[in-house]
DNA sequence: ATAATTCAGGAACGATTGTTCCGTATTTTC
DNA sequence: GAAAATACGGAACAATCGTTCCTGAATTAT
């Protein structure tokens, strides 16, 4: 009956998350997004509806993605205290290579919208809650088998790695370099374990 | 010569100040910096430049306040680790009575603009080698006295401070009021001290 | 081939953006 | 009191914002 799409509409919303997550929500004009997802304004409009829902589609799928990261490695994991510091190390590591540094499109969106968007603040505390009982899990896990001490509770730990993560990812977004200061950190944050 | 301003110049960048942290850069317009300073336009312009050259005074005041705070907390302290828990308790605090929740104005400058903006990446950078100086030297004076451990290097310690004092102004701009949330990440955090 | 559908491109929308400028009022110094 | 200087309010600026709409081409199923 009609012709088909000639973009695909999940690359495409890679694209969105590209520019989003470098730009900000406010940041990127309809402009940038045009020029960068390579289709034309009325496309666009009539594939997302407008700016603010193609904003939360792509920062769900980037929730989805990165949970779904991070999950797979603990559960598979044989040593949660190990998967762990590859996971941060990981991510330090991402934040040193980034020519142009992106932090984490969660962290920047919760900080940017958070306040003034109902539906990116829910996004940001349902990743919270999921990102906390992931890593709460993991502990437990690690717990039970000796691997993690259990001198301080899981839920106190889950809370604490997800703050430092964030921590660095802000650290990454300010355009920090230095391997040093994130092994520092690292180095204090994993004494505890 | 010439009539007086009739607006308090200092009162005015503390307007600024507000309006900034709470809406950010981008999400801050002309009109909103007019009606929320109470000046007009010209006289704005006229004191202040434009847009960008106040938005960094604002956040230059905003650090200056900051830091001065807690280096001096820090310096007149005898208990190097019980102000420290009192720092981060303060945080806390205006976390979770913030109605309107506003996080910490240098976080969220560095995620905002620390990438676009060389100046403001300038004193995001500042901020952090000062506040980490700061953190340095108080945490060396309780492990000379004995106060605070020196399994840790106070380097490492100061870093890792500092990241936990980002990651729970994230979360405090992300809305969390649960204080068992950040009670838990403090708990975890101190038991490194 | 025809009809139905939806694509892509771009013109155009009103609203808002940051900024400039002008006329007037006010204050200060001489 | 005259002259110089500057704050003030508001009009006006061009540019950009997000969004809508129109056009013709392309593709599909019948």
């Amino acid at each position: 009956m009609a012709r088909t799409k000639e973009f695909n509409e999940d690359k495409a919303l890679d694209k969105a998350i590209e520019i989003f997550w470098h730009k900000g929500y406010n940041g990127t004009s309809a402009q940038d997004l045009v020029t960068h997802l390579g289709l034309s304004r009325s496309s666009l409009y009539d594939t997302f509806g407008d700016k603010q829902k193609l904003f939360s589609k792509a920062l769900k799928k980037y929730q989805n993605q990165g949970q779904d990261n991070v999950k797979k490695l603990l559960e598979e994991s044989n040593d949660v205290k190990v998967t762990l510091t590859e996971i941060f190390k990981q991510a330090v590591l991402e934040s040193l290579e980034d020519r142009i540094t992106k932090g984490c499109f969660m962290v920047n969106s919760a900080v940017e919208l958070a306040m003034h968007d109902a539906e990116i603040a829910y996004i940001v505390r349902d990743n919270q809650k999921v990102m906390e009982e992931v890593f709460y899990k993991a502990i437990k896990k690690g717990q039970e088998s000796g691997q993690i001490s259990d001198k301080q509770e899981a839920r106190s730990l889950a809370r604490f790695i997800f703050n430092n993560y964030s921590g660095i990812r802000v650290l990454a977004r300010g355009g920090e370099k230095d391997k040093k200061v994130y092994d520092d950190i690292l180095k204090a944050m994993f004494s505890l374990f």
